[in-house]
Order: structure tokens, then C-alpha cells, then sequence
DNA sequence: CGTTTCTTTCAGTACAAACTGAATATACAG
DNA sequence: CTGTATATTCAGTTTGTACTGAAAGAAACG
């Protein structure tokens, strides 16, 4: 992974900007892209040369990339330096993604929504219809939470097969 | 509205922190709060009040939540001004705004992965495993492509039909 | 039409997040 | 231990996005 190939490059660059739009640092996304793409793991130093950025940031990228779990340091032989390499199963670099952005952000929100409609004093301004939104914001919520913790526990394959079934569901329901 | 309770300060505060950490700018996010949460259509000079925010930006952010199509413009009779309401119903916002973003940011990767591997050329170093990796992305892009349009298409309530079949199906699998 | 009311546009500014490079810390080899 | 290679931290700087206020533009009114 010396030099990058130009499909490689476009691979990295759309990645970034994809990264950025869902509130992921650009940099990090691209180091992501980069191992993803790379059959072998990379040196810290070969990642900033390759993506011109610094040695400092990489490891800060890196080191984000890591709490996630999609990517992890490896030791070469008669190498001191670590080495990283991206996770190469997307559907689980995904899955450990959504999981962790659910924690992070739609579980606070349901706990705010719960929270909200217990504080609710019945004799402020317009509690009856504050509740009434609230309850349909958090009964969205606890739904998305249903349904990830199925998506979770689903054998893998089964999401295809449900996929089928929602055709079919859809057929009968005209 | 003319005064917001804790309650819905709180609903609003953190709303517009959920938006930045999904790529939704701060203010639009939080004049959706506001809208959702209003009994009644509000004027953008009310909206500023209410938010501390200039007039010309609550302009901006309702001009881009009309164009997702989950907040709209109505006439109120005997006044000038537009007034400003919001969707209620949560599942159909949220599938409005999934459908939007599928079509700005998945859509385009799928095309760029699409794109890549028409133009790797198979001299190029390591063209064999990028190839490979660029599949392996491509097809779960595909995936959730198709995932979405199961989603679109399926009658309303068919979504918890099938959370139910999941938990059947896992409790054979395992 | 001219006036008033409301809305949008836009150039400039403010702010938050990302990034850098130097300083510091850590790990290892001799 | 000492010296060297590598990794991390952090203060300061850069950059990009959000925001403001003034000015221009529309729309309704008399």
C-alpha cells in the first residue's frame, strides 16, 4: 500500500466525505478506508505519509477507530512498531458500528424521553399535548431499540430471509 | 409556545445535539423540536424569539426541513406571516428523512463502488484483493438497498410483524 | 403604485472541531 | 542504565460550518 491506485484513492476520499456527513472526523474515515482496502496491516507513520496527515492525528484517529472494534494493532516480526488492520467483515464492522452509535446516542434519547414524561407536571402550559408528542417520539424509540436488539441476536442470513418475507408480506397486503 | 417549559427546553436542547452528531445542523434540528412539540403552526420571528436565534437562520433551517418534506408552511387567516408546523406523525418523518439521506449518500457510494470495480484494472498492483474488498462493501450496500425498499413498500404495522417473526425465528435457531 | 410587512440572500464574523508539531511519555535494545 | 525508536498528549493554529445583520426582494395592503 505504498502508493495508491487510483480506484484506491477515489475509495478513500468518497469514504471520508461519507464519514463526515454521518458525524464521523474525515480523517478517520479515510485511515478506516485505507486499511480496509490494504491486505496487510499498516504502520502508523505509512498511514499519514499515504494520506498526508499527521503522524499525531493518526494515532488519535486510530485510537477512535479502535474503541469502535473495526480495527486492532498487530505485531510484525522484527518489526517494534505497531502495525493496524481493519476488521474485513462488513456486515459486522457495521454492526458493531450501529451498536455503539445506539448506545451513544439513541439510548441517551430514550432516557430523555422517559425522563421528560415523568417530569411532566400536569399543571404547566400544555402538558397534556407536550406528553402526547413525547410518548410517540418514545414509543418510536423503544421500537428502533426492538428492533436492534433483533438484528442483533438474528443468525447470520436471517436478515435475507426476512427481507423475503417482507415480500411476501407485501404481496398479500396488496 | 411563547414560553417553553424545562420539559421542552430539555426535548430541544438535546434533539439539536443528537442532529450534529447525525450531520444535521444544530439550529434546523432544534426548530423541528420546537414545531413538533408546538400545538400550533409558529411564525419564523417566533421561532427566533423562542430559539435566540437570528431571523435570516431560522429562514435558512426551515427552508431546508420543507425540503425534507417534514415541516411545512400554513396560512393562518387574518395574518401575513407564514407559520411553520411540523409533521407529527414520527415514523413517517423518520422514514422521509431515511429515504433522503439513502438517496443523497448510499445511493452515490453504491454507484462509486459500482464505478470502481468497472474501472480496476487488473494489472494494477493488488488489484485482486481490492477488487475483492470493494465487493464484499458493494454487496452490503446492496443489502441495505434492498432492505430499504422492503421497508418503503410494506403496509403500515408490518414492521412489528416481522420484530415478532424475528424472535421466532431466533428461538429455533438457537 | 407607493407603502408596509414579511422573507430571502449574502458578505462578513464567530465558533467549534480538526489538525499540526513540539514536547512528553513509553518501550525496547544494547 | 543509556540511548534510540515509537507512541501519545497538548497548546496553539487552521479550517470549515454555522450564524448574524444589513440589504435586497416579494408579497400583500390601501
Amino acid at each position: 500500500m505504498a502508493e495508491l491506485t487510483g480506484v484506491q484513492k477515489q475509495y478513500i476520499l468518497h469514504w471520508g466525505e461519507m464519514g463526515t456527513r454521518w458525524g464521523i472526523n474525515r480523517t478517520v474515515a479515510q485511515i478506516h478506508a485505507l486499511l480496509y482496502l490494504s491486505p496487510r496491516a499498516l504502520p502508523a507513520e505509512e498511514i499519514a505519509e499515504t494520506l498526508s496527515v499527521a503522524r499525531s492525528n493518526v494515532s488519535t484517529s486510530i485510537r477512535e477507530l479502535e474503541t469502535w472494534g473495526i480495527v486492532r494493532a498487530v505485531h510484525v516480526l522484527g518489526d517494534r512498531r505497531e502495525h493496524y488492520e481493519s476488521m474485513k467483515d462488513v456486515w459486522e464492522m457495521f454492526r458493531l458500528v450501529i451498536e455503539q452509535r445506539k448506545r451513544r446516542e439513541i439510548d441517551p434519547t430514550r432516557e430523555m424521553l422517559r425522563r421528560g414524561l415523568a417530569d411532566l407536571d400536569p399543571k404547566e402550559l400544555g402538558a397534556d399535548y407536550t406528553r402526547e408528542r413525547l410518548a410517540a417520539m418514545a414509543g418510536f424509540f423503544e421500537a428502533v431499540t426492538e428492533l436492534h436488539d433483533q438484528m442483533k441476536r438474528l443468525p447470520t442470513g436471517t436478515v435475507r430471509k426476512l427481507l423475503r418475507m417482507g415480500t411476501k408480506m407485501r404481496r398479500k397486503a396488496g
